[in-house]
DNA sequence: GACCACGGCCAC
DNA sequence: AAACGTGGCCGTGGTC
């Protein structure tokens, strides 16, 4: 049985899910799990953390933790609100606009991290598919198994969108066939079949590992840097995580300037124009605000104009919104 | 009571 | 042999 790198019997929710069919007590575990979870990060937390001259709660954003240039977020933390399970939905649920005057406006920039690898690699294949704005997923699919586009299974889908993911990411034949119902082989022919089908993307791959043994760290789009000192070291564990590093660093970094340069501008705009609304959330491709009703309409429009056009690349950027009486619906 | 490591799990 | 990136918070078990 898998262990944990203590020795222990792993009992990871992924491990338990295996297992779950066999044995009810197993299902019963990740029921209590999943429920304690929600009650004691969220349901019994948040309350606790309200600002008592504000009645609401306040995170505070760190700009200097994470070593791509991210955000993160704490006391409490507003970037892991769940959305994933029903019951974890009545959470994101609670979180209301002021009043009645106003409601909730979510900003989501779709597939950021797959565009920008699409544009860095000058992936054409990829490029034209963001282009032409197709489903990603299901055109990789499409691609990948070679079957026409509306041929496409959910299976299908599914698979090619943990591939496009994994590919962020770094992932293995090993991993994939884990995240996915594939054999290891099944895994490493479909990693194969989709380099041939984006052939591009791995020379980029290549060339950013390459980069930062050359020069001991990668960039952003910005010029962020982030320093890898192992890439160069001789365990090859540890130099196989500092060249996945090299890979998803400028990808999830060039991301956060990307939106950072809007949230600059889209806040320049804000207090210029003496609007009521107010921007209140950043959750890595998302940004939430509490909109004053009668600005609404001139403010969707101008929201998400800023945030497209934060910063050009050669793969049009592409952000949804969303409006509701609390942050689940404005989803 | 403060702090820590660990295993686990929420988000993107 | 290991095996997918970035974070923060929880409860447990433990030390000081």
């Amino acid at each position: 049985p898998k262990k944990t790198k203590t020795g222990q019997y792993s009992t990871a929710e992924d491990v338990l899910s295996r297992l779950s069919k066999d044995h009810e007590i197993i299902r019963n575990v990740l029921e209590y799990r999943g429920l304690s979870k929600l009650k004691s990060t969220y349901v019994d937390a948040l309350p606790d953390q309200v600002e008592e001259s504000t009645g609401r709660v306040h995170t505070d954003y760190m700009q200097t933790v994470a070593a791509t240039g991210r955000l993160s977020s704490n006391n409490p933390n507003l970037q892991n609100i769940p959305i994933r399970t029903e019951r974890g939905r009545q959470v994101r649920k609670a979180f209301i606009p002021r009043d009645k005057d106003y409601t909730l406006l979510a900003a989501d920039y779709s597939q950021i991290e797959l565009r920008i690898i699409a544009a860095l690699s000058k992936e054409t294949t990829m490029i034209e598919a963001f282009k032409n704005g197709e489903d990603i997923h299901a055109s990789t699919a499409s691609k990948v198994f070679n079957v026409p586009l509306e041929e496409v299974t959910r299976e299908q889908r599914g698979n090619a969108k943990t591939v496009n993911f994994g590919i962020i990411y770094g992932v293995s034949a090993f991993g994939l066939s884990n995240q996915t119902d594939l054999s290891r082989t099944e895994a490493k022919e479909l990693i194969e079949t989709y380099y041939k089908t984006y052939p591009k993307l791995r020379n980029y791959i290549s060339e950013q590992i390459d980069f930062a043994r050359d020069h001991g760290y990668v960039q952003t789009v910005l010029g962020r840097r982030r320093y890898l000192k192992d890439i160069n070291g001789s365990n090859a564990i540890v130099r196989g995580a500092a060249e996945r590093n090299a890979v998803n660093a400028p990808i999830q970094g060039s991301a956060a300037d990307i939106i950072k340069i809007a949230m600059i501008n889209i806040h320049k705009k804000l207090n210029e124009g003496n609007y009521k609304t107010k921007m209140l959330l950043q959750v890595h491709d998302e940004l939430v605000f509490d909109v004053y009703q009668p600005e609404l309409d001139k403010l969707k429009s101008m929201i998400k104009s800023e945030m497209e056009n934060a910063y050009k690349l050669d793969v049009p950027l592409d952000v949804e919104l969303g409006i509701g009486n609390n942050w689940l619906e404005a989803h």
